[in-house]
DNA sequence: CTGAAAGCGCTAACAC
DNA sequence: GTGTTAGCGCTTTCAG
């Protein structure tokens, strides 16, 4: 036996296709009499109604993706639950996917390979070029976000990342910090978004007066713990000193903490630690960790309020929202 | 200007449908001279094929869908991250959908509401009932993870939870913890899983001749760090003494431990911690997290064996794998 | 190697 | 309130 069809149903029932679809969707109207039979038919079928054939139909998917590098970054996980949680009260679903921060996967998405599968997207690029971007012109609902090159025919949800930098730099200063090292620096040039957290970082050290000194500028590979373990291990045996560390995110801060304990260094009385982010994880680690927090639910709701207008015919200019950050002052940082 | 389609890239080629969509898709085939001539049209026109039409056509979407209950809990952020690595070898896609553990979205996935959307899903449920499944037959492709009740009709993989909270608990034991916590327990009684941890828990505890303290049975809402760090906090300020603390994940873990610090408890020479899953932060913790290792990739690349079998139309009994789980040892327990 | 035509399962006009 | 019919954009026999 093959999957039932509408028309079996119908059929069963004893009325039209059209009418098991009203009844189905709950459009258009049916007597109780016969809705009753519908359902009866549906259930003695078994009868589940093909999405695809509906998209192709309608032309609309009541689905949009979420496109992160990996949801292994706590980060991408806790934005792309948000994002979820904030549709799903609008009735629409969510898929996340997957790009590894592969450039050609984020290609492929901004070209949009494939059409129809869903009514929009979300997407935080990270290996994306400015070239890569510049001149995109999208023929689907897109919304960027992160701090990334936008077109500006494209919109775009971030933050102010040189505020935010400029704060947690300064905030380590008031508290006596004068050696700050930052930790994050990509080995293959500064990507947008750490860039604009090392210039405020820098923004910071000057209007205190100090120097950067750019053997405190710690360099990192992945933006993950085992790769700040190894960078500040590294840093703390070839000498360098330091009574503090931006974190450019708190999965490397998590790893430097650990680096820190392991050379028996305390911390905050010895080095301080500030992360970016504020992962669940970040106030259970040890000792709890100060903390940029981006508003991640405001992110959430602006970039779907952004991609409904889309979705909704919307073809104007690319908007560029800023939405808050705010600093959390936690122990690794209390001194 | 709407969305160009195939015909209209056959027109301006001047061949016919079905040479564009040979040229698209690499089947059948077509001259040199021809295919150039399609790709020209391709893209001068802009034309991106229509997954929708095309997966309505074929019956096959290329697509499978991972259903965890949230990205947010690491432990499923991994999983499908791997599902993801392992599925893509094998050009399938991978789309990850979140129930929040909620049973109703739960059923709604066993039910297959809808259909057509991919070709397959892997499902971790957490919320579902042994009613809920008993009996369940999908119609379609589905590969369950986890401890749950699987039903002999489903596909399943799981690990020996039994087996290794019995050696996690044995191995504190050796290190002469002897009032040893159990952290983890659901309130409103064990899921499966747990309750399989707990039995390994309780086995080798009476095996060194212990007798379990149900005082020392700590019960959580969640399986987060932010619940882990309440319930010990209480369990240490109602004095309830233990010298080890077996976590049912390292979420909890998480929590424990920074329960223990602020309290001023050194770890492991007051309370050992063992945890669970060996989450990417866990050696990252202070100190560095013994945690029980299930095999990830085993299990993805098991799930996904058994359900490419699925799809290639095997409709056998269902068929249970159990996969290696590997206790890690770290400083946590280090006594 | 290429073309014409019949679906895939559903929705949405438009009649009745 | 209910039925008919023409697509949605693609793949795929089956001829040519």
């Amino acid at each position: 036996m093959s999957t039932p069809r509408l028309t079996d149903v119908a059929v069963r029932a004893g009325v039209s296709m059209k009418t098991v679809s009203n009844v189905v969707n709950g459009t258009g109207s049916a007597s109780e009499a016969t809705r009753a039979r519908v359902r009866a038919a549906i259930e003695e079928l078994g009868y589940r109604p093909n999405v695809t054939a509906r998209r192709l139909a309608t032309g609309q998917t009541g689905t949009i993706s979420v496109a992160v590098s990996s949801v292994t970054v706590a980060y991408f996980a806790e934005l792309s639950n948000r994002l979820d949680q904030a549709a799903r009260k609008q009735n629409l679903r969510v898929v996340i996917e997957q790009t590894h921060g592969a450039r050609t996967n984020e290609l492929a998405i901004l070209q949009e390979r494939e059409r129809g599968l869903v009514d929009g997207v979300i997407f935080h690029p990270v290996s994306l070029t400015p070239e890569d971007l510049a001149g995109q012109r999208p023929g689907f609902p897109l919304v960027l976000l992160g701090e990334g090159p936008a077109p500006a025919t494209v919109d775009h949800v971030m933050i102010d990342n040189v505020a935010a930098a400029t704060e947690i730099t300064r905030h380590l200063i008031e508290r006596g910090c004068r050696r700050i090292a930052f930790l994050g620096a990509e080995r293959s040039g500064l990507t947008h978004t750490t860039g604009q957290r090392f210039d405020g970082y820098r923004t910071a050290l000057r209007t205190a007066g100090l120097r950067p000194d750019p053997r405190l500028r710690l360099t990192v590979d992945h933006y993950s713990a085992d790769n700040g373990f190894r960078v500040v291990t590294a840093a703390l045996e070839a000498g360098i000193g330091f009574d503090a560390i931006v974190c450019r995110d708190d999965a490397l801060a998590a790893g430097a903490l650990h680096a820190l304990h392991t050379r028996g260094l305390a911390v905050p009385a010895d080095v301080a630690v500030a992360g970016w982010d504020n992962l669940i994880i970040s106030r259970h680690l040890w000792p709890p960790l100060t903390s940029v927090e981006p508003d991640k639910t405001a992110i959430a709701e602006t970039a779907l309020r952004l991609l409904h207008d889309r979705i909704g015919g919307y073809e104007g200019p690319g908007r560029h929202e800023i939405v808050a950050a705010q600093l959390l002052e936690r122990d690794s940082t209390d001194r």
